[in-house]
DNA sequence: CTGTTAGGGTTAGGGTTAG
DNA sequence: TCTAACCCTAACCCTAACA
């Protein structure tokens, strides 16, 4: 086998973090000690764990040794990660396979050694890794403990999209076939894929309520346990639980469904048997069994596994849901028969111009607003957009709270970088609308009790147009004169470049410079700048815009920012921002 | 003045920041109140923001106005910003001039509406700037303390190039002949640049080493402190120090290293009194006097300013370094006598075919492959074009990682935007292959203990092929039927289409097709209709074949790349693609 | 602890520019 | 004209801090 010399620094960076996580809980499962050991299913992250270690070229007995240095270390160190087994009732995760043997191996050892680097898709083949040769290493499955070692999961971004719109991951359950005996890899099938569907189906809300009501009726859950077992981050999982659901992605959802649908039926299945809830390996036996007897659903595993681990579609989708799965499933990737989901990745949302102002007025008014809040400055925007453009917006085009809050915290970044950049210490300036965030109760006014505060830093300004010569001839390009209005595109915002000279401008901006101690002054001035240059051009597939139009829309936005053209932001302004200067 | 429209928008939205930095920074000086000010050496921003204040038309007068609202403002405001001085040894930024007065007006109003743009372009006549008018202001220059919460910042692309082949940008230094005096603008001598130059020869690795090194040793920096101090980007900074150096154009790589050679060199020099850290101004002062007396290299200013910021040349011309430079010196810009050095702009690198073929072969695999994949894929196209040619491969027509990266990315997007067109919603479908993007652990935590895997990056692809066909009617575009193999022209490739009906491509490409469970398949398809739809032909400038020339060409390439009549392609899709489907 | 989130870091998608 | 090469910033990941 011919190693391969590893990818990225950060992806190996990446890669490290994973296989921490793997080695801890191999080593986890390696230390404890009991006797009959399940074989569990393989995590999200083993799976690819596996497949990169095979494909790294490391060999198993290199593999085995680090674990055996591991477990070595580990030991001296006192077995730090021999916590006690605290798998409660429904949480089954993925841990990685063991068995109750003494005998020492690796887990995919052969197969490994002989495939080399297997496609990302689902192959039918896997299910020969471990079966191969039983490399079935006496690991116990270890409830993941740990401190706070393990339970720290990345947490990841997520997004609206309030349902099932998206194909999860390459779905992977793998199943042993007895405990003790090999692990079998068995495929998803597109049944419970469908069953999510369907859920799904029910409503973002519905979904929400029963799954939360499922959690709490089982005081063994933890979020993290959850989120171990979903394969989402412990902050999704929270999120969720907390009602924040909205702001997830399609394909946490998904999972979280998934883990729901498939723990619930084992729950009720495994009901009358449950009785002893302390008994890891007991449950788990239970598990198993029940999915060796074909229940309802033998490959909704827990123990599902998703290709690609983040992968976030910003729009939801409840039309096109099912479409769009269909096509997958009947796409190339499918044309074998294969269930594979791909997680797909984020989409890139663009904040028009319109949004910009609304968000610009929010923000000066509160650099923090509650996830209801941003729900509201979400809504307010997708109205406006809605009411501008006469028409619906698409998926991609509705803005959700987690837009709302990407787009915050960016602000909060840029703000800072700016002062920073500007030499001011903003560390204690500010941000000191940070006021304890309403705990939860919601629908605060965004107001609220303080004056925000904001930072004089930087102050109006005025940009200067001119151009940064390109070592070549630019500036020439624009030469035209004043902008007249423009109507309102609906495209991005083009804003590159914002005419000086601009009357309007000017005249709006001054009424600000003279009050400057207004709170939302600065912001606003910052704002302004920001809007002026955060400019981003249109592609030719939506534009016919000529340059001078891209002027005007530049004007207008830069006006607009201040001046009063849009009843949103309007409304907006005076609910938020009624700290005037009179 | 007559206003002229800036030049192009993202030069515009440049100058937007630029002057946002320095008005901020300007401000911030205004807040402190010291008296016996030291002026420190310009910030890039602030040397950009003066010469566009002074090409927008704003007086003195109006600036002085400007600045004392601002302080007054501030004053009123209870002096927000004093917060305590704590500059840190070797952190040096610039600082912008101010002065202590107590006017009332409003920064750049007026100036606003008189001025438009002023040309990009470094002017000799920027040196009466500050000078005319000796508007020293009394600020202070303020350390960057913060605790950790500050150091945030902005990122920005960055670009190959391993070595100093690139000229820096404008060169300028403001000095002043004595605190309290009017600053002066001093050009810039080629004394640093030669040092930087001399420096950069050692081998990006061991700058690398060198500088993190550096900055490992002082606590005190942060990423946004060297990106400030160095005219770079965070994102930069934090590759660099991660060891992605070689994801960095040259001009950034020259930055740090100025910022390097300054800092270490004021460091050292500062070494022996700098036993009071916490007195910024007797800092200052020293660097200050350090500079007057003609030190090492008066000009060596931590606040050096390059004009455009970006400017990206990738090919490591280790040779021509020296000459590139002295080009520079010698060019148009210094038609006036001045230091300009302008930042080259991007040598565009040509693929070819050869190049492509493995580029695509190896797409199939991976959109996303890390940097040392990219770099083996650099490599492999740089030793089959060697071996082809049988010679070497001039600068320009190596190929790098950040070329690789480039074409990945911009094929990543073809292939949505193709998607789209096609009506496909590749949102879900798309870009699988990005298993849980590398968390890189930055360099912070990624020593550790854990052996060095790499990521896991996803699998196999599938995709609809169907469809894509663009709007209009590409998809006859190749009708011709079996091409002839095609003679090594060493043109660029100029393969747009690809003839569908192609046997041999079909034939090719239906093995996959059959396995979809091979990663690839999917991306294979919709390479094979980019290819075929994204059509255009050569310019007229570097073609001279016929239409059937380049249908030879593409289906040439097609084949190529499923077929086995490259070895590289060969080799590079065992290597990786490996994942068989017997 | 446990759950959340602000923020520092980074990556990569949507656009745009220019060789 | 095409597309390599950027820019800007949305969208994440991770850790620390805090409730």
């Amino acid at each position: 086998m011919q190693p391969r010399k590893a990818a990225g620094l950060s992806a190996a960076g990446m890669y490290f973090y994973w296989l921490k996580l793997q080695l801890t809980k191999v080593l986890c499962e390696e230390m404890a000690s009991s006797a009959h050991r399940l074989q569990p299913t393989f995590s999200i992250e083993q799976i690819e764990l596996i497949r990169r270690l095979r494909n790294s070229g490391l060999t198993k007995e290199q593999l085995l040794q680090a674990f055996e240095s591991l477990e070595r270390i580990d030991s001296e160190l006192g077995n730090l990660y021999t916590v006690p087994i605290s798998l409660s009732q429904a949480k089954s995760f993925a841990a990685a396979p063991a068995q109750a043997s003494s005998s020492r191996g690796f887990l995919l050892h052969n197969s490994v050694s002989q495939s080399v680097e297997s496609p990302p898709a689902a192959h039918s083949h896997i299910n020969s890794i471990t079966s191969s040769t039983s490399q079935h290493v006496n690991r116990r499955f270890q409830g993941v403990r740990r401190v706070r070692d393990v339970s720290n999961d990345s947490e990841d971004g997520c997004d609206e999209g309030s349902d099932g719109s998206n194909i999860s991951g390459i779905q992977m359950n793998i199943l042993e076939a007895h405990p003790g005996t090999k692990p079998l890899v068995l495929l998803s099938d597109s049944g419970l894929m469908q069953e999510v569907d369907l859920f799904l189906k029910k409503g973002t809300e519905k979904v929400h309520e029963e799954i939360r009501d499922f959690f709490f009726a089982n005081p063994n859950f933890t979020h993290s346990d959850i989120a171990l077992a979903a394969g989402v981050s412990v902050t999704c999982v929270s999120k969720f639980l907390v009602g924040n659901f909205t702001s997830l992605p399609n394909i946490v959802l998904r999972r979280l469904t998934q883990w729901f649908l498939t723990t619930r039926n084992q729950h009720q299945n495994a009901q009358h048997q449950q009785r002893c809830n302390t008994s890891t390996s007991k449950m788990l036996r239970d598990v198993v069994q029940e999915r060796l007897n074909g229940g309802t659903s033998p490959d909704k595993g827990i123990l599902h596994m998703t290709a690609s681990g983040d992968g976030v579609t910003i729009d939801a989708k409840p039309i096109d849901c099912l479409s769009a799965v269909s096509s997958v499933y009947t796409g190339i990737g499918m044309s074998e028969g294969l269930d594979v989901h791909f997680t797909p990745r984020r989409e890139r949302f663009t904040f028009r111009k319109q949004h910009l102002e609304i968000l610009e007025a929010c923000f000066k008014t509160n650099q923090y607003p509650t996830y209801e809040e941003r729900n509201e400055i979400a809504n307010r925007c997708n109205n406006s957009m809605e009411s501008t453009t006469g028409r619906g917006l698409g998926e991609k085009e509705r803005m959700t709270a987690q837009n709302v809050a990407y787009w915050f915290s960016n602000r909060r970044k840029d703000i800072k970088r700016l002062a920073r950049e500007g030499g001011i210490d903003m560390s204690e300036v500010i941000l000191p609308s940070r006021v304890r965030r309403s705990p939860t109760p919601s629908f605060y006014n965004m107001s609220i009790n303080y004056m925000p505060v904001d930072m004089p830093s930087v102050g109006p300004i005025a940009f200067p147009v001119a151009s940064f010569a390109r070592t070549t001839s630019d500036s020439l390009t624009g030469e035209t004169g004043n902008l007249s209005s423009d109507s309102q595109s609906s495209d991005a915002v083009t804003v590159k470049q914002e005419p000086l000279d601009e009357p309007d401008y000017l005249k709006v901006v001054t009424p600000f410079t003279s009050s400057v101690r207004t709170p939302g002054a600065a912001v606003e001035r910052i704002s302004s700048q920001l809007l002026s240059s955060a400019g981003s051009g249109r592609t030719g597939a939506s534009s016919i815009d000529t340059a001078a139009d891209v002027h005007k829309s530049v004007s207008k936005l830069e006006v607009a920012t201040v001046d009063s053209s849009d009843t949103d932001v309007q409304s907006t302004l005076a609910e938020i921002q009624s700290e005037d200067v009179q």
